[in-house]
DNA sequence: AGAATATGATAAAACCTTTTACCGAATCGA
DNA sequence: TCGATTCGGTAAAAGGTTTTATCATATTCT
């Protein structure tokens, strides 16, 4: 199939009587230097020939690759993640916009034994990486070292000295704890996802700082890990509620649990949110969609990957040094949340 | 900062006392030429150095970039659309598996302006193409040619004879139709995605193929466009049960508006499925925690895109000439379907 | 007019591999 | 012992670009 050999810029110099240096200098605008003449005369050929400068070649010179990495944990499938869509979605973008392309990689743990994350910089794959779904159980993460620029993206890592843009999940665990306690709710389920996930403690404390305040307890039975999935979430809220039928309302650590515990307390017959009043956070796009509509934690994703995106191509260009931000939340009510009933069904006073 | 420079295979060819072509030949296990002393000796600097070649460099030899593309087409946020994070993490799974990474692009206006899809190629950036959510307005998919792998991901497009792997949604189409007429249902209205997508047509050939033969007609008023989007499939049902009130079940072109239907249902007082029927297509894995839970037309997205990347690796490697698959899919009930209710509530006769 | 400076273009080095072709030394067969 | 192999290894080319240093030629200054 003789798939023709691509044009180089020798071809062009050629076919422009040109040398190869005057064709790459012409391209590259290097200054004036060039005459109109030949600059038109290698204009024509390049055009003629379709030529177009292999990308290989420019990196191997300029030691950029052009790209970034993205490096997700592995999950189910975890692209199939309304929340690690919206972070990519959002990176992906904002990379566009500056020319650079996007590079997918799971860290399972092959891959980390094989040392893939690290090849990742040393083979010239990427000019910098963005880490999504950190744990801090995570310590592969303090391989990278001088002239790898990382950020963690909507998280940190506890004992690593990392770059990071995250939202306040501190505030958040107060805002959904102040919503629920003003609601006048005073026995309250709490469904966690891995507690190895800095963001996850942070919305914890958040929510027992403000629960302290309004004088409730929170006792361990109250707390359900759900696996920060639906079914997790469902299990989670048929869980609590056995245990403690006096519980009015529910807050779970994200949308997607929430939307599994909405699911789980329909299954026992509880409705929501006139027997038991659910919040979550994060604020995907579904929960609008879910019967009933969640109220949750509005957090700005999308924004969180652009600006995790921005900074680390500054990092790249050193126009930065270190990046350390963290962005406001903010509360998002639908129908999900209601006053507790009064009296009769339950609710020992 | 003094980035010290990376190591190169030089470095390891002086501190080895061999030349150059020994360390690659070592490296590369060229049938046993080299003796085991230089060979050990070799090895044991390579390790001391921490030397790893640089992928550029192999690249611009070999004329292989070792990158898939996927494109995708520009959406809200794209990646944060469950049915392309599915087909995604089948891709980079594959990927991987064969020591390919994956990089993401989304055509968007400007993007194919600038004829950046076929850059992908004439730049080396891509050995191979697949692309996700075509339409038959996609005409720049006829850019791609010899020597180009390019495969259409659960799709197909009219005009152009491009490689594909998709699933069977002419069947699909009619399991949806036979399991409705089963059931019961004479009144039966159609949300629809985009009819740029071959795909929709394929499911209404189907769906209107079993329709007449249980001799029911579908009239122009019982087709609305849902958009492909939740918003649009709950506006869709609304207007689908005002225009006409006797209509007892709805089929949706894939399960994100079936959700958004369900939802749409509700805000107008119809139970589902007691009084309205709502069936999807996808199987997506939030179809089972909605409420009901979703009947729908399971469709093997994960394999389709798993099968459509080893595909692909067949194409660049030579090892097919041309890729055509059709995938079987299979009905998934749940609960939002049911017996059409009998006298009272309206269903004129 | 002779020296200094612009101007326009180019040869060569560097980026880092892999592969091809070749070379000297040792071994083997006759 | 001569010619043919095998063995172990290397120099050089190729892959395609950018950048640096250099070289002619033309122009300007004194």
């Amino acid at each position: 199939m003789a798939k023709r050999k691509a044009v180089s810029i020798k071809d062009v110099a050629r076919e422009s009587n040109a040398s190869l240096t005057t064709v790459s200098l012409v391209l590259n605008n290097r200054d004036g230097r060039i005459s109109s003449a030949t600059r038109e005369r290698v204009l024509s050929a390049v055009e003629r020939l379709g030529y177009r400068p292999s990308r290989l070649a420019q990196s191997l010179q300029s030691q950029r690759s052009g790209f970034l990495g993205i490096l997700v944990p592995q999950l189910r499938h975890a692209f199939a993640d309304v929340y690690f869509g919206e972070l990519i979605s959002a990176i992906q973008e904002t990379a566009a916009e500056h020319d650079y392309k996007i590079i997918l990689d799971v860290a399972n743990p092959r891959y980390l034994e094989r040392n893939h994350h690290l090849e990742l910089f040393r083979r010239h794959y990427i000019d910098g990486l963005l880490c999504l779904g950190v744990t801090n159980n995570d310590t592969y993460l303090a391989d990278f070292g001088e002239g790898q620029p990382v950020i963690v993206v909507n998280n940190r890592v506890q004992d690593v000295d990392l770059d990071f843009v995250q939202c306040n999940y501190v505030e958040a665990g107060r805002i959904a704890a102040t919503h629920l306690c003003e609601l006048g709710h005073r026995h309250i389920g709490y469904i966690h996802g891995a507690t190895e996930v800095q963001t996850t403690s942070d919305l914890r404390h958040g929510f027992e700082e403000i629960l302290q305040r309004f004088d409730i307890s929170l006792p361990p039975s109250h707390f359900e890990d759900g696996l920060y999935t639906e079914e997790g979430g469902a299990d989670a809220a048929i869980a609590l509620l056995k245990r403690d039928p006096s519980i009015t309302a529910i807050f779970s650590g994200n949308d997607k649990m929430a939307i599994g515990a909405i699911s789980g307390l329909k299954r026992i017959g509880k409705r929501v949110p006139e027997e038991v009043s659910v919040i979550g956070c994060d604020d995907v796009h579904q929960s609008e969609f879910c019967d009933p509509p969640l109220t949750t934690i509005h957090t700005p994703i999308f924004d969180v990957g652009a600006r995790a995106c921005t900074m680390l191509l500054d990092l790249i260009s050193s126009k930065q040094e270190t990046v350390r931000e963290t962005k406001d939340v903010s509360l998002t009510v639908r129908n999900s949340t209601a006053a507790p009933q009064t009296g009769r069904n339950g609710s020992p006073q």
